[in-house]
This record gives structure tokens, C-alpha cells and sequence, in this order.
DNA sequence: TCGGTGATGGGCCTCAAGGCCCAAATGGTC
DNA sequence: GACCATTTGGGCCTTGAGGCCCATCACCGA
């Protein structure tokens, strides 16, 4: 699990970028600051792997902050209106990424695991940063979760909708009830819980199923 | 449920936004889109009772679409640098709200409520918007989600965390095991649901619990 | 003071859920 | 051809889950 904070003074971006990044299933934001300063004060309390920090921030620049930071951190510069030259800058303040506000979050999903496995991301060229960015581009799932086959995924789905029963799960797969409850001692034990409510909440924690 | 359509052109605001939406009980996306063309285009297949409109796209002010949009969906504007000049082309071009990107999520959603519910936000002054804000600041629930008990939300919290079996959650509650499965019978009826598995699935979408 | 509601519990009954062991067919890989 | 993982299915057994009806006590508002 990667623990990120968030500095920006736009709480709307903040909060929003904060559940955003909860709901996946190796991140979790640990904390949400508006201010260069706070975040430096909140990192005291509360590590984290990564601070996704915006530049412009009322009381004093973002960039200017992560030189102070040092390596408690790897910060990730996220920028409204990204140019070179705030690159550059970011680059020399230790900065191991630079965003746009307008690329996908999957995109900075995929940077923050990156630099949480210590790699840097400023100073590479377009296609070498993207080819990087692939690679991490899955969460990394617990080792249970990771050798799930498909059917069983199937199933889980099915249960995070509330297709619960052993019968009516039978019915939407067109096998024996027998098989469902074969499928589900299989998953239990992948999973490391005792009965299809954990499973099916593991399954939403995991995003393997999306509820609603 | 109240169906929102997003137009920014930032991904990354989006995107949380999105996220952050559909996690509240009553709030669902229904779509992203990056301008102002594409937010008319896709209202004509998608309707959405309300849409939440970033002034800075490119393509076009984001304004200037509202204007084209009529009655078709309740329009609530978001703006970085939020001035009373854009504020009052706003009012002028009938939308219903105007928010800058610094305000909490927790006003939007319930501005998002007021403004499906007919209410106007734009016309009013601060103090009375607030006020009305503050009466749409709960998520109106289920009938029978509205209903639970102080017990019972507990259990369904516990459920949602994966204490799942009976005698787990009666020592956690120090009560019998028999009334724990009396609180759960009530708890089925009121959601309308048929088992722990599909109880702890709606509390987790109902926002009664949080999961992880 | 009286009713309504919530929390606590009991009894009883039925069937589904989960545990354990095993087997056959399939499809890919070494 | 042999091996392995996946999917499908069986049998058997124990216990827990859920359905239904009822009782007591505390509290609160009319």
C-alpha cells in the first residue's frame, strides 16, 4: 500500500484526486494539505511514500517546498499550466515527476507506483518515461489476489453486485451449484477469508469488482 | 439517484471528481467530456439532470454552452480563478450555480442536490446560498436505508469491514448472538436484501461504511 | 399514564453454506 | 507424451444463517 499526500489549495481537485486514488487498490491518501508549508508540517506526522504537490499554491511556490523535503518524500509536481520552464524547476528542486493537470489519472496512478519503487520519472524523454509508466501501469495485487483465474474474477463480480446465492450464481454462469461453491472455497483460500461477504468485500477493496 | 455530466478539460480534476461523485450514495456520472461541443453532444444521448461545467476549456468558453443548453440539464459552473465578472456572465447564460475550484466537495454535492431539485444558487446572496446549501447537505437516502436504527448502522459498519459472522460481531457488540441475528433480520427488511453479504454491499454503497 | 420504538433475548425449524476429499475433461507447455 | 492449471462436477457431513413468532425492559413523547 503507497502512501500519498496531496498539497493543493483546490480542495474540489484535492478531494476529488483523494478518493480517486483511495479507491484503487495499492494507494491511499494519507493526508490532504493546501499550502507548501502544511505539507512539510504533515509529513512530519505522517509519512508517506509519495506527496503529489501542485505549484501554485497561495503562501510561498510548491516547488519551492520539496527542496526542503528531501528524501522524506518523492515528490510528484502536478501543474495547471505546465511549461519547460516549471519543469526545469521541478527538475532542480528533486522532484521525481511532472504532470499536466490534464493527462488521465491512470497515467498518474501508474507515475506514483513508479517513483514509490524509486524510480525518477523528471528526467527522462517522452517515449523512455512513457515505456516506464506502462510497466506500472497495474496495481500490484496482493500475492492471493494475483492468482485468481478468471472464472473465479467472474464470481467475485457477480457477488460485489449481490448475486450472492449459490443458486442464482449458478444460473447466471450455466454451471452446477456445486461448482459455485467449489469456485468460492478456491477463492476463500486465495483471499485468506472465511465466507462470501469478506470475499465480496476483498473483491471491491481490490477492484476486481466495481459495486453499484 | 441524480445523473451529473462533467465538462473539464483536465483530466485529473475530472477524473477525482468523477470518482469522489459516485462514491456518494445519491450521485451518479454519467459522463466526462473535455469541451463545451462534446458536453451538448453527449446531453442529447445521456441526459443528466445536472452538469458541472469548467469556464476554462479549450474550444470555446464554457459559458457560452450553457446558453445553448436550455432546459435540458441544470447547469452549475466551476472556475479556477472564480471573479463576480464570471459570476455574473454565469447568471446571464441560466446557469444555476457558480463555484470556484477551492470550495469543498461536500458544497458542490449539495449544490449538485439543490439545483436537481429545481432550487436556483445563482441569484442568491452568500448568506442565504449558504443556508440552502446547508439544508441539502445530507445525501437523502433510501426510505428504507433512512430508517436504520443507531444499532444497526453499527452492525453494517462492522459488516462492511469484514466482521462477518455472527458470533464475531456479537462479541464485538457484547450482546448474544441472537440478537445480533434479530438486528440483521431487521436490517434485510429495510434494505430489501436477503443476506449479510448483500446487506454489507449496500452499506458500503450507501455510504453508511466505509470499506478498507 | 399510556403507547410507540428500540435493544435485548428466547425457541424452533429448515436449508444453505462451508469443509474435505476426489475425479474427469480440456488446453497449453515443456 | 507427460505434466500442470483450469473448469467442471460428485458425495458427505456439520454448523451456521435466515425465517417466524414472541417476551421483557428502558426510554421518550403525547
Amino acid at each position: 500500500m503507497i502512501r500519498v499526500m496531496i498539497a493543493d489549495d483546490h480542495q474540489l481537485f484535492a478531494e476529488g484526486l483523494s478518493q480517486a486514488l483511495d479507491i484503487l487498490p495499492d494507494t491511499r491518501v494519507v493526508g490532504v494539505v493546501d499550502s507548501g508549508p502544511a505539507l512539510e508540517t504533515a509529513l512530519e506526522t505522517q509519512p508517506a511514500e509519495v506527496s503529489i504537490v501542485d505549484i501554485e499554491m497561495p503562501g510561498g511556490d510548491g516547488i519551492d517546498t520539496i527542496s526542503g523535503l528531501g528524501r522524506r518524500t518523492n515528490a510528484i509536481v502536478v501543474s495547471m499550466y505546465a511549461s519547460d520552464e516549471q519543469k526545469e524547476r521541478a527538475f532542480r528542486a528533486g522532484a521525481k515527476g511532472f504532470f499536466s493537470k490534464g493527462v488521465p489519472l491512470v497515467t498518474l496512478a501508474a507515475a506514483i507506483r513508479a517513483v514509490a519503487d524509486g524510480r525518477d520519472l523528471i528526467s527522462l524523454d517522452d517515449t523512455a518515461r512513457d515505456e516506464l509508466l506502462e510497466e506500472y501501469g497495474q496495481a500490484r495485487l496482493d500475492p492471493g489476489a494475483a492468482s485468481l483465474t478468471e472464472r473465479e474474477k467472474e464470481i467475485l463480480q457477480l457477488l460485489a453486485v449481490g448475486v450472492s446465492a449459490t443458486d442464482e450464481l449458478a444460473d447466471r454462469l450455466y454451471i452446477s451449484q456445486k461448482t459455485v461453491k467449489n469456485h468460492l472455497a478456491s477463492i476463500f483460500q486465495k483471499l485468506a477469508v472465511s465466507d462470501r461477504t469478506q470475499a465480496a468485500i476483498e473483491a471491491i477493496r481490490l477492484g476486481i469488482a466495481r459495486p453499484n
